[in-house]
DNA sequence: AAAGTGCCTATTGTCCGACAAAGCGCATTT
DNA sequence: AAATGCGCTTTGTCGGACAATAGGCACTTT
């Protein structure tokens, strides 16, 4: 009975109650019949509708709240929801982790997204994201010798480069990895001499290229921003082919503003 | 009391028990002291450690469940498991399905994706990845005048250049949105004569450019590939800012190599 | 002895009923 | 009008219960 036995039918899959309350109120949801900020009753009324216990409409309930689909604000009222990305990212982070991805897959995806960030940026930034980008430089230079302020920094400088892409599906695609960065960046801040002053410096250049519309320009200079994050990460004495420890991505405090 | 409201203390969020389960759980697992394949006991032994009710266990369960850190084999025994990407890939789809992202999002993200991907392909791919690619071909061949499957095909071309990429952080950003790719490559390879022949071209000059390890060519290659792709969907007479259509992308059949 | 069969038990999926705590709306008080 | 207090609703949790099923074990068959 190995697992890839040959057999004319393919395995039963008997749907239990509570999978069905989910993919119902789900189905609703992706077809558009329940929109965002339409609520659902409340679990006596799904009770009374799907015709289930209370127990099993509230498991259907968990699957939902954990996909994103449904929240339950203030412990209250049960609403549809746009699934903000920010769970499934930083579970998506974790189960990279799990999996003992290496520093040097995740500088590759880097350099291919923030280059590709970067580039639709200069192309779509508005003056508003620009103005976004040069106080998030302000707050840079004002910590550019605390390491745990400027990675923080840091990481929100290129969440706020992606979301100047006007972009949410190239935004979506950097952000799991993006949760990866800043454990590590963080790190390389503390470790290695004017490795601040040579982020601060990159940024400027960045915006600076961003504000000229100068699509080359500002590649170049991301390219050598993240190159000098790695470089940080061996001079630090790492292994860029080891696993990216088993550092939980805390969601830093500043990272409100996703 | 509006939402914005100035206030010195932050929100109060009291954790009910069954999160506490889920993180408890989900702590053994990331910290690594819960490998994949381990069992966690029953539910009843849960219960006892926890020393809470099994309802309260159940809801648990089902939170790490729908996460993917802990799986029931044909409705049985619990045991931690790697993460797979596949079902958090698909939730990131809907999740972009419901926020309404457009052909151009989806566009721009496969040119900085599939661009990226194809390059490190070049770089690293095995013999293995090499010959996978030439039976996908093979296969491509066969069904050229078949869209539906054709474009079933075409979902595991793109699936298998990421594969050999050896990056599973290059592989799993791009999955979200190359779940996309398929209803759409589907219209598009029924709506355009000579659509089907282009593609299969096109993968055998990346095909080619890959074995000669030639960047350029691969990535130039890809670059046409992708951009057939929307003019495809522009002559198919649609919108390329009009949001993706609410289409639930079905898990097709041949994606088992998934 | 190896393979097939049927039974027993552990475990899950579901249900019922219940209660304390917390949120919400409304009437009352100041 | 604003603040206070009260009752109703809803959620989170609990204990107990039962049918259905998977897995293991003993038994039979060839």
């Amino acid at each position: 009975m190995s697992e890839t036995e040959l057999g004319r039918f393919d395995r039963i899959k008997v749907p239990s109650a509570y999978e069905m309350v989910a993919d119902a109120i789900e189905r609703e949801i992706t077809s558009g019949r329940l929109k965002p900020g339409d609520q659902i009753g409340t679990e006596a009324d799904l009770v009374r509708q799907f015709g289930v216990n209370r127990s099993t409409v509230r498991e259907g309930i968990r699957v939902l709240e954990q996909s994103g689909f449904v929240r339950r604000e203030t412990g209250r009222k049960l609403f549809v929801c746009v699934p903000r990305y920010r769970n499934l990212s930083s579970r998506m982070s974790r189960a990279m982790i799990i999996n003992e991805v290496t520093f040097r897959e995740l500088y590759e995806t880097a350099q291919v997204l923030e280059g590709g960030a970067v580039q639709a940026a200069v192309e779509r930034a508005t003056d508003e994201d620009i103005a976004a980008l040069e106080e998030n430089q302000l707050r840079a230079e004002s910590v550019v010798d605390d390491p745990i302020r400027l990675a923080d920094v840091d990481t929100e400088f290129h969440a706020l480069v992606a979301r100047s892409t006007r972009n949410r599906v190239l935004e979506l695609a950097r952000e799991p990895a993006a949760l990866l960065f800043f454990p590590t960046s963080e790190m390389i801040c503390r470790r290695v001499p004017q490795g601040g002053s040579r982020m601060v410096a990159a940024h400027r250049e960045i915006i600076d290229a961003i504000k000229a519309r100068d699509v080359e320009r500002a590649r170049t200079w991301m390219f050598r921003h993240v190159r000098d994050w790695k470089r940080g990460f061996e001079r630090a004495g790492r292994d860029i082919d080891e696993p990216v420890e088993r550092i939980f991505p805390k969601l830093s405090p500043g990272a409100s503003f996703l």
